[in-house]
DNA sequence: CTCCATCGTAACTATTGTTGTTACATCAGA
DNA sequence: TCTGATGTAACAACAATAGTTACGATGGAG
């Protein structure tokens, strides 16, 4: 599986922004981040258009634009974060469709379908469990 | 992410050659398999190597020869197959490393890195509780 | 003891998805 | 009007999986 770290950069970003905005800025802006997560500028803005979206974040453009949360980040779960990235599927079914006049090959993606709906249950129930305030906190501990 | 779709190649697989030999053959080859699952057989060799490796299968050369389970269906787990395969971390961190020299890139990796396992452990929790005969009896009641 | 079906495996290509980069239009406050 | 930022398209770079071809190795059948 190529694992992707979409939502690593997101928790990452928003627990930037949180914390420069803590510290009395009114603003973050795309560079400032990318820079922490050592990325590009554009990467930045892309995942936080989407956060922008799911209505995490919001944007101001012109001069001294830059981003800010529309929410504390206690008040934001990794689930929402999750779902706004949309990172897709964990696990995929076969890439091309399995023969279907073989009693398995008709059979196995309904079975598994139904299997890695209920594990992905389990990852949004463990995900809901953690707010951006905890990663900050989990972040500030790190010495 | 790019999702792969091992764990369902190897299933399939696995389903394929108990159900094949619950119907009195002794043996399966890697060309009925990748039939059934309409891929290439290298791919099927390739994956049940992996699981031969992890104790799950047998595989005999020669002629008449071909693939046999070493457990019962009921005998394994999803999470056996899961590790046997070996599909890499559900999420990824960054893919270079963050600014050291910034309090959130310092602290991320390792913040994240803990809340990555508590959801990897969930999800081999749930794997756990799948057998394989769970997953045939599935496929077997998709009618 | 030869034949041949099948595995074992290397090497390469194709495909897909993510990430990185450049470029430039757009916006809005000073 | 100038300026510093976002918005976004387009494309290149990179990585991982999957598919394919090729061929050597094995070992039971005859």
């Amino acid at each position: 599986m190529s694992a992707n770290s979409r939502l690593t950069i997101a928790a990452h970003a928003l627990a930037w922004i949180g914390l420069y905005q803590r510290q009395g800025h009114p603003v973050a802006t795309s560079e400032q981040i990318a820079d922490s997560a050592n990325t590009n500028p554009v990467v930045i803005r892309r995942l936080l258009g989407e956060l922008r979206a799911a209505g995490l974040v919001e944007s101001h453009r012109g001069a001294g634009a830059g981003w800010t949360l529309t929410r504390e980040l206690a008040q934001i779960t990794l689930l929402e974060v999750y779902d706004a990235v949309d990172t897709g599927p964990l696990f995929a079914l076969h890439r091309g469709t399995p023969n279907q006049g073989c009693v398995v090959g008709h059979g196995i993606q309904p079975a598994m379908t139904n299997i890695y709906a209920g594990v992905e249950e389990t990852v949004r129930e463990e995900l809901r469990k953690t707010t951006l305030e905890d990663v900050l906190q989990a972040v500030l501990a790190a010495r």
